[in-house]
DNA sequence: ATTCTGTGTGAGGAAAACTAACATCAATAG
DNA sequence: CTATTGATGTTAGTTTTCCTCACACAGAAT
C-alpha cells in the first residue's frame, strides 16, 4: 500500500508550464500567446515573479484558437464562440445531443444577435457553424 | 472533423516542466533534485540554454525517490532498486503476478548479492522488501 | 486612402536557473 | 570518541528566459 502519488493525477487546470513549453506544444509565438491573453481568451497564472504559467487546459484553448484563426475566424469571432460555449442553453443542447445542425446554428445566431449589438459584422469572415458539428 | 490535437495526448516522457514546477509537484528542493540527477536517478532534458526540463515520468521517479528516502533507504539502495526494476526477471515475475512476497524477496536478494559485491552493507538501513508488495 | 488587426522585432530590466564552492549535521566507520 | 561520509542548505557570480513597452508592417476592412 505504498505511495499513491502520481504525476498522472495532475489537474488539467494546474499551472505547470512556462511559455517556452507552450510555444513548442502549440507552435505559436510568445507574441501570439500574449496577444490572446491580452484579449482575454486565456488567463494563465503568474508566478510570484510575474512569469506566466500555463495549464493543460490553456494549451487546449490555444490549440483551438490556432485552429479557428487558421480557418479564417478573427479574434472577435473566437471570443463570441468561447462565450457561446459557456452559454447554458448551448451546453445543455450539446449535452443532450438533441439538436440538429440547423437548430444549433439558430441558437448560436440568436445568441450572437443578442450579445453582439456592436460590431455586428465582425464575424462574417468565416462560417462559424463549422466549429460546432 | 475539426482539430484532434489535445494536450491530453502528451507523452509522459516529453520534457515539459521547469525545475520550479517540479519542486512544487514533489516538494523537493532544487538542490535535492539536482543531487538525484547527479547520481543518475533521473536524466532530465536540457534546453539549448542548458536549463533542465522534466517529464512527467521524471516527476514520478522523483516521488518514488522521495518515498524511499523518507522510509530510510539511502541513495545506494535506491539505485539498486531502480536497477532491479529494469531486470527482466523481476519484470516478468511482476507482470505474470505469479510470485509470492517470499519469492520476490528471494529474487531481489539474489540480484543484490550478484551485482553488489562492493558496499555489501549499504542497503542495511531499511528493509527493501517493503518496496515491492 | 485611411484605419484596424494580428504579428514581428528590439531594447532594457527582472526573475529564474545554472555551476561551483563551502557549510552543516546526523549516521557510520575506525 | 574522533574522523569520515552522505544528503542537504546556502551563497556568489553568471547566463538564460521571460517580462513590458514601443514601434513597424502587411493585409483586411471601412
Amino acid at each position: 500500500m505504498s505511495s499513491e502519488r502520481r504525476a498522472s493525477e495532475l489537474r488539467r487546470s494546474m499551472p505547470l508550464l512556462p511559455i517556452s513549453t507552450v510555444m513548442q506544444l502549440t507552435e505559436l509565438s510568445a507574441r501570439q500567446i500574449r496577444y490572446y491573453e491580452e484579449h482575454d481568451l486565456i488567463q494563465p497564472h503568474r508566478t510570484e515573479g510575474n512569469r506566466r504559467m500555463f495549464s493543460l487546459n490553456d494549451v487546449d484553448t490555444l490549440l483551438e484558437i490556432k485552429d479557428m484563426l487558421e480557418q479564417g475566424v478573427n479574434m472577435a469571432g473566437i471570443k463570441k464562440l468561447f462565450e457561446m460555449k459557456k452559454n447554458p442553453a448551448v451546453q445543455a443542447a450539446k449535452a443532450k445531443e438533441e439538436v440538429s445542425d440547423a437548430q444549433l446554428r439558430r441558437i448560436m445566431r440568436e445568441e450572437m444577435l443578442n450579445s453582439g449589438r456592436h460590431q455586428r459584422t465582425s464575424l462574417r469572415q468565416a462560417d462559424l457553424s463549422r466549429f460546432y458539428q
